[in-house]
DNA sequence: AATACCCATAAATAAAAGCTATGAATGGAA
DNA sequence: TTCCATTCATAGCTTTTATTTATGGGTATT
């Protein structure tokens, strides 16, 4: 399902700001020949080229930068209205009881919360972290209306809606040999001292399977240290003693400065989506369905 | 074809502006249908209805309003960015020798050109006025780049491209007995004295072939008085003299300023399609492009 | 030279959008 | 009232568009 007014313009963003036709497809759940065709019917649409492709890639063009901008305002002017549309609708008072994952809950909610208190200041909202099954038994016990998690969720008194996906990488100190290679391999990783997030957590679980397809066992990994939260992986890694892997948004702020370094390995793209679980049935007061609009406005990080 | 990045939102727009969902469809060149499986499936959408509907016909709720204007500013935000993005390529000056039959002329062309100033200043432009024939065989002589006409053009060494679809209405003095009543008859309107175009405009080609449709004579109109343009027959009209039938883009400023008034007549809908003609073959200045583009993009009166 | 990655193309399939035909409700007109 | 025309909605079928899988040719890296 794509269930987007101009799905066209969304694609085209994707592509834009991941700068690659095939890493924009992984995001957006579609095959690569898919993207390639809708860019080039936006191409042909706009009687101009976006996009300057190479066999090694692609990059935008001029007027692509420009179109750019103008989309992604567009899509912000969007979400502003939509925001506001739904506003009357809730000045309706009350509380909203949320559970997340840590994960979510220190990295992706605050812009959601944000916008939730800018269009329904009156509503109330109490958050509970937690693990998947731990957020998925305070649903059943009726204790929260909404669940953010990582992991899916198959029982039928539950509703799962993927709401983002997320990107796990590799991290390394800055000078790290690994984080100037353009494509190191695989062996060089396994090699590595690693700081790793503890067994049960779901980021580890998602590189286990990833590993699991190219047949690697987690254990035969160089793990030197475990923690259960990433701001002090960050640390470690930060300091140069091993490498990890973290949640692209947990790590966009230390990238951006430059304390942290991505270690590019192509073809790899772990992801995972972020789903939203709700009790099946009715919603009587009515926030959860705005919960869930705004959550679904905000589908990528501003 | 739609050839549109948003296409549900540009069917949502006309729908808005005329007011019902039938009436749009015409315009569109769609089924009533599918004209509103378009707007159901964008309020599931947005999770919010747009419409009030009746079987008496439909109304836009608050949300619609809002939702409209937000619609019809990212129509001209992207325009005004295409545009943009295209005078780059067009710091071509040069000029274009333009063909128009008197309508578009006179209430269509003043905006594009306006547009085309502005995005390509160096461009001249030179207007011939014609009939449709008159304009082809410029076009053939190559006498003239491009021509707009409102008939089509079957000639092979002709493109005819549509890019507005007009529309005929009646039209009386404010207080005519005809412009109050919901939904006069026809025979109503044959009764009255008219003042008409000439024999052989586009615009009572039209008009003729709709009654002969309903079975209606042209001659047995009650022909009071004949114009070769608009301006007289919108003078006489407004005094009362008579009624008259002219495209709607012609009266708008009258209707809105209350010179003149609308008769109402449902289900009658007579459109025309405007046509943009050059021949076959390549754009070796590139301006005809332009210019098409410029056409293509405000395919709607601002 | 071999490999692994990029983007483009082709053919087959899945999904969406379209049309025709029809129905139920409304509002004037006979 | 009854009839007729017009409104929007729904159902079933067809056509068009989107998407996938499979494949190829081109560059950079090893």
């Amino acid at each position: 399902m794509n269930g987007m007014m101009d799905y066209r313009l969304h694609v085209f963003r994707q592509v834009a700001v991941s700068g690659s036709l095939t890493r924009a497809s992984r995001i957006l759940h579609l095959s690569q020949p898919a993207v390639t065709k809708h860019i080039k019917l936006l191409e042909e649409e706009l009687g101009m080229p976006l996009f300057v492709r190479s066999s090694s890639g692609i990059v935008l063009t001029d007027a692509g930068v420009v179109f750019l901008q103008h989309v992604v305002e567009t899509e912000r002017a969007r979400a502003r209205v939509l925001d506001q549309l739904r506003a009357p609708l809730g000045q309706l008072s009350g509380s909203l009881r949320l559970g997340a994952s840590r994960t979510i809950a220190s990295y992706w909610l605050a812009d959601a919360l944000i916008r939730l208190k800018k269009s329904h200041p009156l509503i109330r909202c109490d958050l509970s972290e937690g693990n998947t099954e731990h957020i998925i038994s305070l649903l059943l016990d009726q204790k929260i209306e909404a669940g953010l998690v990582e992991g899916p969720c198959r029982r039928r008194e539950i509703r799962a809606q993927a709401f983002f996906e997320d990107e796990i990488i590799w991290i390394a100190s800055p000078g790290h040999e690994l984080a100037r290679e353009r494509k190191p391999d695989l062996s060089r990783i396994l090699a590595c001292p690693i700081v790793s997030r503890e067994v049960g957590s779901g980021t580890r679980k998602v590189v286990e399977i990833a590993l699991r397809q190219r047949g690697v066992t987690f254990s035969r990994l160089n793990i030197i240290q475990e923690f259960h939260n990433s701001e002090a992986i960050k640390q470690m890694v930060s300091s140069g003693v091993g490498i990890g892997y973290l949640s692209r948004l947990s790590v966009q702020a230390e990238l951006a400065r430059g304390n942290l370094a991505e270690i590019r390995s192509p073809g790899w793209l772990i992801t995972r989506p972020f789903f939203l679980l709700t009790a099946q049935g009715p919603d009587p007061s009515g926030i959860v369905r705005v919960f869930s609009d705004i959550l679904r406005d905000s589908s990528s990080p501003r």
